[in-house]
DNA sequence: TATTGTTATACTCTATAACTATA
DNA sequence: TATAGTTATAGAGTATAACAATA
């Protein structure tokens, strides 16, 4: 060991490191549920996009357009299309809005609601499985690390503005 | 409460729920740093797949684009659009391989490896904004979660095939 | 005048299939 | 015959800009 590189050093540089393998093991795991995903995408004839508004549908109600763009943080256009392949699937409708004739509510048909109960059912029975055997005393600390961890997130971005 | 309804009962739906939440986070802090991700891509003039073979280019050293077809999990024909991209923005260059003139060897520009450089430091510096000031100890049975859960999903996968 | 959704246009990522050059 | 990479073709997601209908 260099003499100028003392013992404090070294566990400061050592909990570095552990800090980057730390995140590298939180993106691992974020890739295997997507792949997880993925595959839920293909067996139902949909893709990512098309889930995601699905998902958000679900937890929404039937909404406009506009609600959905910013949900998804994409495009007014960009819902026209993703609306119009989820119709074409038969998962979803155009329906009037009872106030406002220039927007349409996105609405779920009888397919697009069991599609989305299906994807409700796999999160659940996916976290049970994953976390469901974990000691409550070890998965309190997991998920305290992980909630400390997305606020400092929230302060660094706003630092960065 | 019902009385069909055991203080086990109730205990055993509310790890479960907790299960479900926990994912969510997992997912959460996931989505956070793919939106930094996102920011970074946009400031280099990069796309997510571009950024992802760099990041492998710099792991690996040069090589072939079937290598890199098989590490991003894409097909050959996709590697040579993304490396079209990427030498037309002077990041890559196609080199003869040595030894097999079927073969191409994608190298980094000088341009390149500093875009890799950044990412490497980007990558240690949020993990340890992140993860850096959380206690050794808690840190320690974070990251054993990450991997038994990891380790369980694997296993779950292999079920299902 | 502002908002909702669409048409028009363009770029990136992705895939399959056929093809060339080389091994 | 098998492999490395490209051309051809197609579909999905994304964005900006211009436009129609409505508020």
């Amino acid at each position: 060991m260099a003499d100028w590189c003392t013992d404090n050093t070294v566990k400061y540089i050592q909990h570095m490191t552990h800090a980057a393998t730390v995140l590298d093991r939180v993106l691992h795991l974020s890739a295997l549920v997507s792949a997880d995903m993925a595959r839920f995408e293909k067996e139902q004839g949909l893709t990512g996009p098309r889930v995601h508004l699905l998902w958000v549908l679900g937890r929404s109600g039937p909404c406009t357009q506009q609600s959905l763009a910013q949900a998804l943080d994409v495009t007014p256009r960009n819902i026209t299309g993703l609306v119009d392949g989820l119709v074409a699937s038969g998962h979803v409708t155009r329906q009037a809005h009872p106030d406002d004739r220039r927007a349409t509510l996105v609405t779920p048909t009888a397919t697009g609601r069991r599609t989305i109960e299906g994807l409700v059912a796999g999160h659940a029975d996916l976290a049970s499985r994953l976390f469901g055997d974990v000691p409550d005393d070890r998965l309190e600390v997991f998920a305290a690390v992980l909630d400390e961890t997305a606020a400092r997130f929230a302060t660094l971005m706003e630092e960065d503005r």
